[in-house]
DNA sequence: CATCAAGGTATTGGTGGGAG
DNA sequence: CTCCCACCAATACCTTGATG
């Protein structure tokens, strides 16, 4: 799985549960390349948090919030983990579904999604015909007969072949392109009517750490889901130096602040990037919140996995 | 050297459509 | 009509490169 894996990632939060209910190590525990990480943060937590009773991993699930519970003193503590061997990497705050912008009533009435705007115009038609402009693929990739899959190998093959100039020239032709109707649709965007209750909620379940096409969904409708952020704490990992550090957040009072803080929210379309901004206004100014990108992952840009990257921007 | 736009890999899980 | 499984969209983790 490349550089870092999201399972040793997975792994090294076990580890935390485990050092959290003095739990045995095993020796490959001690081989996970996060496991310095994880120490340290597990010594935090314990330190923040007296009287552990129980930790429990709770992996990736619907119906909570944050990588580990914790019962503490009686109460219930979710926390979230965030490792990074960068000195200041957070990773990213969310990957989220392509069309999540127009699925979750953002706008008023009837906006088009980008995916549905990117088969107005023929986005898979056009890719093609770029990526016929080179007519040396092997008989193995041409053969293929499953047209999305030929399409990605198609795609993948010029990607690797870093010398040719020709395939460099074709993907960065894809990409320039994609850019444009990234930039045409936010340009769409940018003229319909937005509903600030609805953007407002987003941007609170977002920062919750609600990311699921489903869940997101369905809280949009939910009254009261600000009480899931009280106990809900994000502890970063960094490095620097040889030395990890950690930071510990907490997201229930964050929210809370920014919802004083902001008299209204909206979105704003800066000219000319992939992206819109989330912003809360204050004194009659704007000041960003959150970061959405039009991306693709995945191979290269255009070609295989649209999705929304998400910047925290406080 | 900080910032931030843009880029990445791998796995999960919903689902459409063919097999039985 | 149900079941299965290939597909692929969705999701969870992050890094790199350009810029001033």
């Amino acid at each position: 799985m490349g550089k870092h894996e999201r399972q040793s990632i997975e792994e090294a939060e076990k580890i935390i549960k485990k050092i959290l209910n003095s739990e045995l190590l095993v020796s490959g525990d001690k081989k996970n390349p996060w496991f310095d990480h994880a120490f340290q943060i597990a010594k935090q937590i314990s330190k923040d948090f007296p009287n552990i009773s129980l930790a429990k991993h709770l992996g990736n699930r619907y119906d909570n919030m944050g990588d580990i519970l914790i019962s503490s003193n009686g109460k219930n503590i979710f926390i979230e983990i965030k490792m990074s061997d960068t000195k200041s990497g957070v990773g990213t705050k969310a990957n989220i579904s392509q069309n999540a912008l127009t699925k979750n009533n953002l706008f008023a009435g009837k906006v088009k999604s980008w995916s549905f705007f990117r088969k107005e115009r023929g986005h898979e038609e056009w890719v093609g015909d770029y990526l016929d402009e080179f007519n040396r693929y092997s008989r193995e990739i041409l053969k293929t007969s499953n047209p999305v899959i030929q399409k990605e190998k198609k795609a993948r093959y010029l990607r690797d072949s870093k010398r040719d100039i020709e395939s460099k020239t074709i993907l960065e032709n894809i990409r320039e392109r994609d850019r444009k109707e990234k930039l045409e649709y936010l340009n769409y965007l940018s003229t319909k009517k937005q509903d600030n209750e609805m953007i407002k909620r987003f941007f609170i379940l977002i920062t919750l750490g609600v990311h699921r096409k489903n869940a997101l969904f369905d809280l949009m409708e939910e009254k009261n889901f600000l009480k899931e952020a009280q106990n809900l704490f994000v502890y970063y990992a960094n490095c620097h130096k040889g030395k990890v550090f950690i930071k510990k957040e907490d997201v229930g009072n964050k929210v809370s602040k920014i919802l004083s803080r902001y008299s209204n929210f909206k979105i704003i379309f800066p000219k000319g990037l992939t992206h819109c901004k989330i912003v809360g206004i204050r004194n009659n100014k704007p000041e960003p919140l959150l970061q959405i990108v039009l991306h693709w992952k995945n191979i290269a840009q255009g070609i295989k996995t649209p999705c929304l990257n998400i910047f925290d921007l406080t």
